[in-house]
DNA sequence: ACCTATTAATAACG
DNA sequence: TCGTTATTAATAGGT
């Protein structure tokens, strides 16, 4: 080839290695081409350096997929019909496994009894008066929730009222207050011993719709 | 190359374009296997002649519908076109309808219904509800088949009871007219009047099983 | 990327 | 297809 001859074995020298791969594909893909011209063929070249970059070279006139269906003619390989039949399998066992839901639905559901024996009937039957009573635990649990909500409630609502009573009062109080000390000092500063009117009336129970959802 | 240089175009002596091509195919696939050895590189090379007939190389440890498979992601061109694409859709809607029919039914069993509303909930009791009156009405219309079944078998019993008494009547007389003539001319022949012994009993109801199952 | 000595590939022919 | 040979192309190693 050129310059020295080197065995043909691994280049362990990294960069070496990239360059001897970098002259090789072109001189590679150069000779593709050539033969392709030159013989009337059809080629496909595909490289993979060791870093994962792709090179190619096609033919002209020549489609891969068409290329790819000769091959698996000729050489009797499998490229992607292996695959194309797999998923087919796969997609006939999902069917079948929809089919027995579909069957199990239906029954759970009442219809198509016809073809069951009494054994299987009664074991429907368990299986609805299980969810049945399941289904229906669940809303006694919501029931639950909601009614212990309304208690909490009305806690909270009787804490407000009473709230807001008081604070009335202090309104009132100090109002009172403003009045005397407006007549006794006309035209004076704002009292400042009194309480701020928005103190905060935080919910007691912050989570309350979390239940009912 | 060699042996004085040459255009790169369409050789148009055949035969001399069918040596080109061996040799350069050769050489070609040499160059494959040395850049694979040489670069730890993938290769894949595919060559149909103008004749039809197909060459190929691929490096060691590659498996050819792996590499495609790269190529694919590589370069963006499908190579096992909309079929695949289809069937793997196909695959993805049957898997929800599974999924979706797995939950309904689980949720008919009375699992994993945390995650309910209250609407919903009565939904599946109503459903369940349902069901099971379908199933107990089925299991009535079974009783009552089988009922029935019992009636008809005493009937029939009856009548095989009625038949087996008067065979019997029958028989004795026989008997009885067998013994006379055969004191009367001993050693005769038998009695061609006798009737035969094995009248069919058929049962008049064949389908009696048939609900019952 | 470019250069060059050296080897490999190969065209033409038998 | 195989061998030989003259000639060119490819390229390893170095810059």
């Amino acid at each position: 080839m050129g310059g020295g001859r080197i065995e043909i074995k691994r280049i362990e020298n990294s960069t070496n290695r990239q360059v001897t791969f970098s002259k090789r594909r072109n001189g590679i893909i150069k000779k593709a081409r050539e033969i392709s011209v030159l013989c009337e063929c059809d080629v496909s070249l595909v490289i993979f350096s060791s870093l994962g970059k792709m090179s190619e070279y096609c033919s002209p006139n020549t489609k891969l997929p068409e290329l790819l269906e000769r091959y698996q003619q000729n050489s009797g390989k499998k490229l992607w019909d292996a695959k194309h039949e797999n998923l087919s399998m796969e997609i006939e066992r999902i069917k079948r496994e929809n089919d027995n839901m579909q069957i199990e639905l239906r029954h759970m559901k009442g219809e198509d009894l016809n073809s069951l024996h009494p054994r299987e009937l009664i074991h429907i039957e368990e299986a609805l008066q299980n969810g049945l009573t399941s289904v229906r635990d669940k809303q006694m649990e919501f029931l639950k929730t909601m009614k212990k909500n309304e208690r909490l409630m009305e806690e909270e609502n009787k804490r407000l009222t009473y709230l807001l009573h008081h604070q009335q009062l202090a309104m009132e109080a100090n109002m009172r207050e403003l009045d005397i000390g407006y007549r006794q000092k006309e035209g004076g500063v704002y009292p400042s011993q009194m309480p701020p009117l928005n103190f905060r009336v935080q919910p007691t129970h912050p989570n309350l719709q979390e239940a009912a959802k």
